[in-house]
DNA sequence: GTCTATAATAGGATAGAC
DNA sequence: GTCTATCCTATTATAGAC
């Protein structure tokens, strides 16, 4: 069951950009033991990762929900497990670089479940907090949206910086009674 | 200066998953008549493809602000042209695309450059409703990580729908007053 | 400018020794 | 379970005819 990882080729360099060699570097395994491990090959890999982070943001994300604290503590933890993940806006989301190849129907199931335990734990914390059930879910798709595409500007201009500020933002406003939602 | 295109092929597969033999197929050219127009190959190509759609921005967003009408009403157009681009949710973003391959510097100036001009054009427009110079640039980048992170939900979930449901609420805060923000 | 042909290398995957 | 060696194909890139 390994050093699971990979993880950071594959959410550095993508399912295409990242070779058999790339991965059989980082995990110093030969490409030949990785076989052994996973006799899929690279798609198998990916999936064992993807599973792998999906257990941790069920962890990291219900985990949280479970303490007696005020609904707004819980989500500035939970906003400060995700600053951590994703180091400030530095770090690339591997549920975003594996989206893009989201053809391969193997990653398509996986890629929804984990969405779906991110989502899930966010209209949670809303609805904790009193909102409506409508004005949850679209809460938390709302948060999840700005996150991952907080990232992608973040690539694209390279400039880090604005992942705090949206940050911030959300930890004011997603539980904010709702008004012009 | 050609079929410019290959654009759809590299935003589809991304850089790493598009070869030089689909982007053959894309154009009809064969792989050596792309090496007579692009010497560099594949990543001469993609900045060519990168250039082509920042001119692209640039004539779609910035024409709108031109008129005389309201601003309420230049919002909806811009946002009609970018529904109308991402096809409702359903296509990929070349930006987000590419962005997973800013290491690559030539992309970085080409990436940034092209972000740069989108978020002008709604800063522009968020000047241009009154709103004050800072909030004018956070609501421009609100709307681009917004924009970019539905597309990356979309193609995680699957569900292009929610797309509709973000241009509506940009539609609508967009240049609302300053408050909470 | 476009093509066919081909070189050179990198990529994914397997065989078999230890 | 891990390795070295190898296979085959895809991929990038070039040469040279038309």
């Amino acid at each position: 069951m390994y050093r699971t990882f990979g993880t950071a080729t594959l959410r550095d360099k993508g399912y295409d950009g990242a070779s058999l060699a790339d991965l059989s570097a980082a995990t110093g395994l030969a490409k030949s033991s990785l076989y052994h491990s996973f006799p899929g090959g690279k798609e198998e890999i990916a999936l064992h990762v993807l599973q792998h982070l999906d257990a941790k943001l069920a962890r990291a994300l219900f985990e949280p929900l479970r303490s007696k604290r005020p609904p707004a503590r819980k989500l500035a933890a939970m906003l400060a497990t995700i600053d951590e993940h994703y180091d400030g806006g530095r770090a690339a989301s591997l549920l975003g670089r594996l989206g893009a190849s989201a053809e391969r129907l193997a990653f398509r199931r996986a890629l929804g479940h984990a969405f779906g335990v991110w989502l899930d734990a966010v209209e949670a914390l809303c609805l904790e907090a009193g909102l409506p059930s409508a004005v949850a879910r679209a809460r938390a798709e709302d948060l999840v949206v700005r996150l991952e595409g907080e990232l992608v500007v973040a690539a694209g201009t390279g400039d880090p910086a604005v992942f705090a500020r949206t940050l911030g933002a959300l930890r004011r406003s997603l539980l904010a009674p709702p008004t012009d939602d």
